[in-house]
DNA sequence: AGCCTAAATGCAAAAAACTTGCATTTATAA
DNA sequence: TTATAAATGCAAGTTTTTTGCATTTAGGCT
């Protein structure tokens, strides 16, 4: 379970000290949730470690994305969200059920001409999908769905 | 300079007033800036209309957006761009100078295999590759750039 | 095991971006 | 010109996230 590439390894590998809070909040993204906002990730932590901060939380999350322990993503819809898996990836949100699915393929792979001829220095990018999922869809198979 | 598909014509023809304070807002977006929060917006309205309400501002942005007339756009640092184009398009933005390009080809039309593939019925997308544009890459030619 | 110190936490308060309620003003159409 | 619904302005409220500062604590050292 703490293997070498374990969250806590790396934080305590550069310097940083495993405090009680830091655990449960890794514990959760770890575990539980997939994509949580700072208050999710409040809430779940109490459970495991009672009165742990709000602020301790946003802080830790932020440390911690900073050195890429954790991956922070934007849906877009004004809060940040953490998720355990730190590599570079992209989502296909369901717009409905909030279901969120990890994508493999990476658009930018497909598209660097048109982006080089700008004489532009890539450093990153971002790309998400939404719309509904299979279950959704079907739920609302009446609907034409705008947009 | 007024054709059919002027925004304030577009407004009009949906009922709307064309109100000073909306020709403003309009005329900043169309003319001068490509892609400005409320906050500037509301700043260079002020020059051609003297005392309009940031919370005016606000709410017309909001409105023409929902409306399709301009666009909203999301660079990721917590605040809402607008630019006059509406039409589909994504964005290359330079880290250092702010410079925003539009991208005239879509990454989705790459990857709709990997997507369809989750039997998603795909609603809408967002892609923004973020560097250094060629004066900026050149200016600081001795860094390594990270991430 | 106990101590020391920098680092981490908690609390309260602030910042930043945006929204809402309500009274007043105004664009449009009869 | 007047009536009226829509739009504006103002003040106050939300929501999310950050900051300052006093207190606590993890982890190294003895």
């Amino acid at each position: 379970m703490a293997d070498n590439k374990d969250p806590g390894r790396l934080l305590a590998a550069r310097g940083y000290k495993l405090t009680r809070q830091r655990k449960a909040i890794l514990n959760v993204l770890t575990g539980n949730g997939q994509h949580l906002t700072a208050e999710e990730v409040h809430q779940q932590v109490q459970s495991q470690c009672p009165a742990v901060n709000l602020v301790t939380v946003y802080r830790n999350l932020n440390l911690m994305a900073e050195l890429g322990v954790i991956g922070r993503v934007d849906f877009g819809d004004g809060r940040a969200r953490f998720e355990a898996r730190a590599e570079h990836h992209h989502h296909l949100l369901c717009l409905k059920c909030g279901r969120v699915v990890e994508l493999n393929i990476c658009p930018l792979d497909y598209v660097t001409e048109p982006v080089t001829e700008h004489r532009f220095r890539v450093i990153g990018h971002r790309f998400k999908v939404f719309g509904y999922c299979a279950e959704c869809k079907y739920l609302m198979e009446d609907d034409t769905g705008g947009i």
